[in-house]
DNA sequence: CGGGGGTTTGATACTAATCAATAGATGTGG
DNA sequence: CCACATCTATTGATTAGTATCAAACCCCCG
């Protein structure tokens, strides 16, 4: 667990030895797939994969952020702490985010693994000149980042003015969106998150997380087969929760 | 009040006709400054200076993202609005801060002066041509991004795991920095917003905001010779509290 | 099968919201 | 320039929603 692994160990997955980017899973849901198919051999001598176990952490607030980091499977939590210790997670990123964006010259936040994770490294200094023959490649970073915003928006709106109930009908209506890709089919969400790392992304407890659940299940809008699983029962009644309407 | 003024009308202020841009008070703070020399004429061609009376609506939630907007003086909030009239502002924006770049076809944030503003349009379609013959500009707005990005993280922190007096110090502390420029000297804070304004930034009632002042003003941390000025007293205190020791 | 982290549920405490009233500031028109 | 109307701010009393403290339960994993 958490074994270096060269470039050529993303091929095992992807099927050829010398352009991992070129077969990876991850690319069509990445920023990687603005770089045309010529400049794929430049890009895969940048990367580097590495897979990190539950726990691990990728990237450390503070530390110089000399690195891009790409997810190619797995989820990790991106959170924020306080000098006593309080946790606020800002988000969760699964296949294709990009991260470090959100950086000044230190990374202003940490990433760690929640479950395990395969994930790509670009030298910062490095993927700048690619980007210089790239624009495409600029122009979907810069996209990246505004749909980020937005969405770092809806947090705040979400922390500055919901409820406990509506940040959770909100969490699972994002969640269960998301997941079209690889989380969930239709209305039923795997969460492989715990409770308490909901709370820290919610701005919650972990106890009223899961009394809020324990409601939701009580007033028939949601099953938990088990606590990392969730079928979504009444989906308009948590869309209007999460709206906000009254 | 709010009556419409072409790029003429910025001139007034510039002291030229013919190149508004080239003479704008807010360009060197502003993403405007990534635009080389030559092509300043292109820039000004492309942008239309209006005046708005404090209350107006600059930009509406849910309207067609049609322009960008850049603003030249004066204060502006951005909020966003739950449907049964629940308001967060997402931030305060003032001389040079650029704004639509979380966006997605249609605006996700609403727009207001607090105060009279003359503010600066683009047409995002435009501005797009301009961005294709200026690597620079695309570089800039990718920093922009990044930079709201970090500030937004910020705000999700506070908002999530900070108390009501950690979050008021973190505000002034921040809005003394971000102030060198134009809104404060040292240790004077002038604040264009209201208490409410404050509070729906803050995620907080109007009351807490007004006690929370009050409070800090009775332990001698801050002094408030009128209510839109503070002046930081205790600034050690203060940034204690605003980085969450204990 | 045993241990330990994660989850649920209950009782109580506390922070900030709400409701309410007064005081102060701002702006307008006579 | 003053008087009035309105908006904004402050302060007090009470309530509501979550946090905190505590205990039991469940489940997953070794």
């Amino acid at each position: 667990m958490g074994t270096s692994v060269r470039t050529g160990g993303a091929a095992m997955q992807s099927g050829n030895g010398r352009e991992p980017c070129a077969y990876c899973h991850a690319r069509p849901y990445s920023v990687c797939n603005a770089v045309p198919e010529e400049a794929l051999a430049t890009l895969s001598a940048l990367a580097v994969v590495r897979d990190y176990a539950k726990g691990q952490v990728l990237i450390e607030q503070g530390a110089a952020a000399e690195d891009f980091l790409n997810v190619i499977s797995g989820t990790v939590k991106l959170y924020k702490l306080l000098t006593d210790g309080r946790q606020q997670i800002t988000g969760f990123a699964g296949t294709g985010q990009f991260l470090g964006l959100a950086v000044t010259d230190t990374y202003t936040f940490s990433v760690q693994a929640i479950e395990p994770v395969r994930a790509c490294r670009f030298s910062r200094s490095r993927l700048r000149q690619l980007v210089v023959d790239c624009p495409q490649l600029e122009e979907r970073l810069l996209q990246t980042a505004c749909q980020e915003l937005v969405t770092a928006q809806e947090q705040i709106l979400l922390l500055g003015r919901k409820s406990a109930q509506e940040r959770l009908a909100t969490f699972l209506i994002g969640w269960s969106r998301q997941g079209g890709r690889r989380v969930s089919v239709a209305d039923h969400v795997r969460l492989p998150m715990t409770r308490g790392e909901i709370a820290d992304h919610l701005g919650l407890t972990i106890e009223t997380v899961s009394r809020t659940f324990s409601r939701f299940r009580a007033d028939g809008r949601i099953r938990t087969p088990s606590s990392h699983e969730v079928v979504i029962t009444d989906r308009a009644y948590l869309e209007r929760l999460a709206a906000g309407a009254g």
